[in-house]
DNA sequence: GAGTTCATGTAACCGGTTACATGATTAG
DNA sequence: CTAATCATGTAACCGGTTACATGAACTC
């Protein structure tokens, strides 16, 4: 009983999210929602218990605000301690792992030879859509960087962070059109 | 207790593998590790419990070959009825998921103001190494195929399949070096 | 001698996700 | 009137991954 580490770099997502502001819990889990999503995400189930083990560690402070009706919201902001936390896992070099998610699409088009070329194709087309409604995404949100008056300290790094979601899709989507055209000949 | 249906895809998986010839279980799982392990892999507490079930249903066959010093081994084959189901999956539309495994260098990367610019390159080049070395994978099964003397009927999936790794990879990489390029000035 | 390969199978582990309890307020 | 939002927290669920039992043969 009373084990369960794990959470490994939620701590550091949570810490991260702090560096912007002070936060309670619950908008922590909406701002994830808003910006880092597509590549990181946590539940609440992920979120409360690191929030406690931040304020453990001191890496994170509380001001309680009463509230009637609702629970007394917890406002956590980072410390120095918390900053020293993020920038020393920042500078630690890791090895990263490049595998892809497990892709149905593709199990389908490996396979494609027991079905017919149209079926796959009907295949790619769906996903192609899914694709597309993606790459809106981080074209709307590289538009609003752009237009952004002030570029803080962050604005290179979330641009490029936008980068990497519309060449992936962008790539896919190419992919896409090229398999169909393949598969029609 | 005895629940425990899930394992969804793996048993259209383990079907297409068996279209290609008899396996045992052993080797399903190496055939699966050297074509569609890049996109999808299962691993043995997967792949027998899903023999056994597509032996119920009567979608696969046994022939058991007695060994001394081994078990048993226990050739499976696809029936007629076997590769139905696998054709009448391949024609069921799905709802594709286009989401991202969780990434860590992003993770860095989005936080990278809390760090210096060399910090996160550092991160960066690391993880370009990685998506070469993976890159390279591709490009060798590429040639492989093209040098294949009879193209069968899985020729053009297994290019495509091919395809969407050289693509996914080759994108990146160009997002690595443009990433450390915006970095450096 | 130690480690890998072949070969099957299952139980335990682990940890991310879901669901629920609680409850006032506001939007549709 | 219902559903969503705010807000915290935890227990249960679920299912993929790991580890182990078994043991001969072969490689380093």
């Amino acid at each position: 009983m009373a084990n369960r580490p794990a959470r490994v770099n939620t701590k550091f997502a949570v810490l991260g999210i702090l560096t912007l502001g002070p936060h309670t819990g619950y908008d922590i889990k909406q701002h994830m929602e808003e910006s880092t999503s597509y590549f990181w995400n946590e539940n609440y189930g992920q979120i409360y218990p690191s929030l406690a083990e931040l304020l453990d560690t001191n890496d994170i402070d509380v001001e309680i605000i009463r509230q009637d009706g609702k629970p007394d919201k917890k406002r956590y902001s980072i410390t120095d301690q918390g900053r020293r936390t993020l920038s020393t896992w920042l500078s630690q070099p890791t090895d990263y792992a490049v595998e892809l998610k497990k892709n149905e699409l593709l199990l389908r088009v490996f396979f494609g030879s027991n079905s017919s070329p149209e079926t796959i194709i009907t295949h790619i087309e769906a996903y192609q859509r899914k694709l597309e409604e993606s790459l809106k995404v981080f074209e709307e949100l590289e538009k609003w960087l752009l237009n952004l008056e002030n570029k803080d300290v962050n604005y290179k790094y979330w641009m490029i962070t936008n980068q990497y979601g519309k060449k992936h899709f962008t790539s896919l989507i190419n992919w896409c059109e090229e398999s169909i055209e393949i598969l029609n000949s």
